[in-house]
DNA sequence: TCATTGTTTGAATCCGGTTCAAAATTCGTT
DNA sequence: AACGAATTTTGAACCGGATTCAAACAATGA
């Protein structure tokens, strides 16, 4: 019998319901002021109903983000399956992590604060335990792809593993997302697109790891052609939506972006 | 008369103390549990005294981090007064900072937490101002260290700005923080010793940056000895500290740690 | 000494997350 | 269809803790 299936994929919308209301909320009104009971309402259930699925509002955070993350998966995807080599592939994660952070400009700001000790601490296990697991194939991706260089001779690793070649890389685009959300700071040294600037510093990076084919980071032209042709071959759609995003500015899926 | 002066500094002194309960505080029970009543109680204090001084507890959190990176500005001075080689000095910063965090291991998860939207708004306009002043001459010595790689030859900027110049290290300095305080990441991939990693990779930076004398980021010897140079050079005393708190763990200034 | 101004106090208020007993619904059985 | 057990939903009550503010207190100065 298909009762307990159709009980579970109901449960299963809900859950997506709700996840979609608390998106909105946020974009609508911040982080700040997202309300349990609101939520509820806003899915026509009472408060209750929200807490069979999430543990507490923490819990609720980690949840957005970990969906959010699996959209992120998704860019790293494309690059997997992008016949390039290996270092434009190294590239191209760098490439689709800042047009994820263009399109979806919450999702690094609820990302850093989510990952904070108090909220990450206030989830459920479980929770936690998902959220890394949908997290794992970004990095395994980029695992393959150092891999791939190695075997195929465009990069020596020195004994090193590829996660730990790939560090370099990882923190700088981690890092720069928490200094773009970080207020007032890149103000602080009148610092502009920090984005592109780190495509800059990250090529510098490939060719100090002696990544071939080396190329000359400050040479505007050259990494413009590496971004295009990243933007054209893997994330044409993407790039589009930007687009017209910058004209009718959105966020997530729908809904005004709040003051 | 000095009546105005000495209300003045019985105020600077009593924040302080204030201060220093929190800090205490989040030392013993973590961030979490931190409960302003709690704070003046501990202080003799009555709550609405607190309020004097901190407009908020989000205010208060903000103003603890500001407190602690004075410490870390100290760190980040020390190699400005270093006379050693531009390069030296650079990568002087990122050894400071990796000892920094292993010295006063609470900062960084509460800097993380405080430069999250949700608390950094909540603080007060002035409480913010300062702390990005306290935070500026972080970024004004590493400027510096760069206009001086750049007029003695040892780097050519190729028209960027220093603080561009800087932006790798810095966001992999953020992101390598970042990463240690996100708590199962690194054991997704099995990621040992992050920042003794992540001086590796600051190298393969600057030598992709062409910062003279290039060196082979590789060769852990050489690594060691640069690392082991500024530690003697300039931190023997916090390297000192840190071997000491490696028997009889410890945090900010006295008090256990919680669970 | 007394009025004025400034500071401290902590009980009362407020807010929103969380709970849970009651109400509603579902489901299997007769 | 009717019944009752099991499950789900409901939302008002509860609770913890941040914040406020009127009253008490202390300092200043005329």
């Amino acid at each position: 019998m298909g009762t307990r299936e159709r009980k579970h994929r109901e449960f299963v919308d809900r859950e997506q319901l709700f996840l979609q209301a608390a998106r909105e909320q946020i974009c609508a009104d911040g982080l700040l002021s997202l309300q349990m009971a609101k939520v509820a309402r806003a899915c026509d259930y009472a408060t209750g109903t929200l807490y069979q699925h999430f543990a507490s509002k923490e819990d609720l955070l980690v949840a957005i983000s970990a969906e959010m993350s699996e959209t992120r998966v998704n860019f790293f995807e494309r690059v997997a399956n992008w016949d390039a080599p290996s270092r434009d592939r190294m590239f191209a994660i760098a490439v689709g992590d800042t047009l994820f952070a263009h399109r979806y400009p919450e999702h690094f700001r609820l990302s850093q604060f989510v990952f904070t000790e108090v909220i990450w601490q206030a989830a459920s296990p479980q929770r936690r335990r998902h959220t890394l697991e949908v997290c794992r194939p970004m990095g395994m991706i980029v695992h393959d792809i150092i891999s791939d260089a190695i075997v195929s001779g465009d990069l020596d690793a020195r004994g090193r593993s590829p996660m730990e070649m790939a560090l370099g890389q990882w923190t700088m685009t981690l890092g720069t997302h928490c200094l773009v959300h970080a207020e007032g700071v890149l103000d602080l040294y009148d610092l502009k697109d920090p984005y592109r600037l780190m495509l800059t510093q990250i090529q510098a990076l490939l060719n100090g790891l002696q990544w071939r084919t080396l190329l000359d980071p400050f040479d505007e032209q050259v990494v413009n052609e590496k971004l295009d042709e990243v933007c054209t071959a893997l994330f044409a759609d993407v790039c589009a939506e930007i687009e017209k995003d910058n004209r009718n500015a959105r966020c997530g899926s729908g809904g005004k972006h709040h003051e």
